[in-house]
DNA sequence: ACTCAACGTCAGCCACTACTTACCGTAAGT
DNA sequence: ACTTACGGTAAGTAGTGGCTGACGTTGAGT
């Protein structure tokens, strides 16, 4: 169950903003850190969390991180997503037309 | 931004659990709290909470209130997620053939 | 009317976590 | 070798959020 780690690492808005920010592709932690209204470590704390549930990867190029999406990542939480909207789907239209009593 | 509500909702364990045990589902509460190893009205506070994230809903049965998951409230988490998917992946292989100096 | 069951809400407590500053290691440039 | 840029880690703090027990309300049953 890796969804749990995905929504819980999605949870935090700032997290969700570092998230977001590698989106148009791979960046160092300074530049992630300039564009986000927390300090540099902030965002190394943050990154850590995204890639302990395997959201992103880190590539070291000289002394920089170069951070980018680990697009497996999401499959798992896509997966999750999916199923709970099918059958969720089916139990709602289900329930329309035979509505039980409950417990 | 509708899927922000929807993950802070969904980030929570206990949460993530009253929300599972609906899938079967329409539930009142005691019956969900008598699944869960936390008190009554912890799940009543986490139904509010999911409630207000528009994931599910709630029709009064006598005094019993009936809580059943409302799928449309995955829709806006769904497209978030699947948008990510394909931009991320899209932005995944062009990097593998075009590698560019980010920053 | 009285009682009981089912919930929502409030107040207070505790734990977790996001954040900052300070510090340390490492690689590149001169 | 020395300096500087980059970034991970540690320690300490403030704030948030989940949980419980107590209380109030409402509807059903007798």
């Amino acid at each position: 169950m890796t969804y749990n780690d995905s929504l819980t690492a999605l949870a935090d808005p700032t997290r969700r903003a570092v998230f977001e920010s590698l989106r148009a592709g791979p960046l160092p932690v300074g530049a992630l850190a300039s564009r986000l209204p927390v300090s540099r470590p902030a965002v190394s704390q943050h990154l850590k969390v995204l890639s302990d549930a395997g959201l992103v990867t880190m590539q070291a190029r000289g002394t920089q991180r170069l951070y980018a999406i680990r697009p497996e990542g999401l499959a798992d939480l896509r997966a999750w997503l999916d199923g709970f909207w099918d059958t969720a789907l089916a139990r709602f239209a289900d329930e329309i037309h035979n509505p039980r009593d409950p417990q």
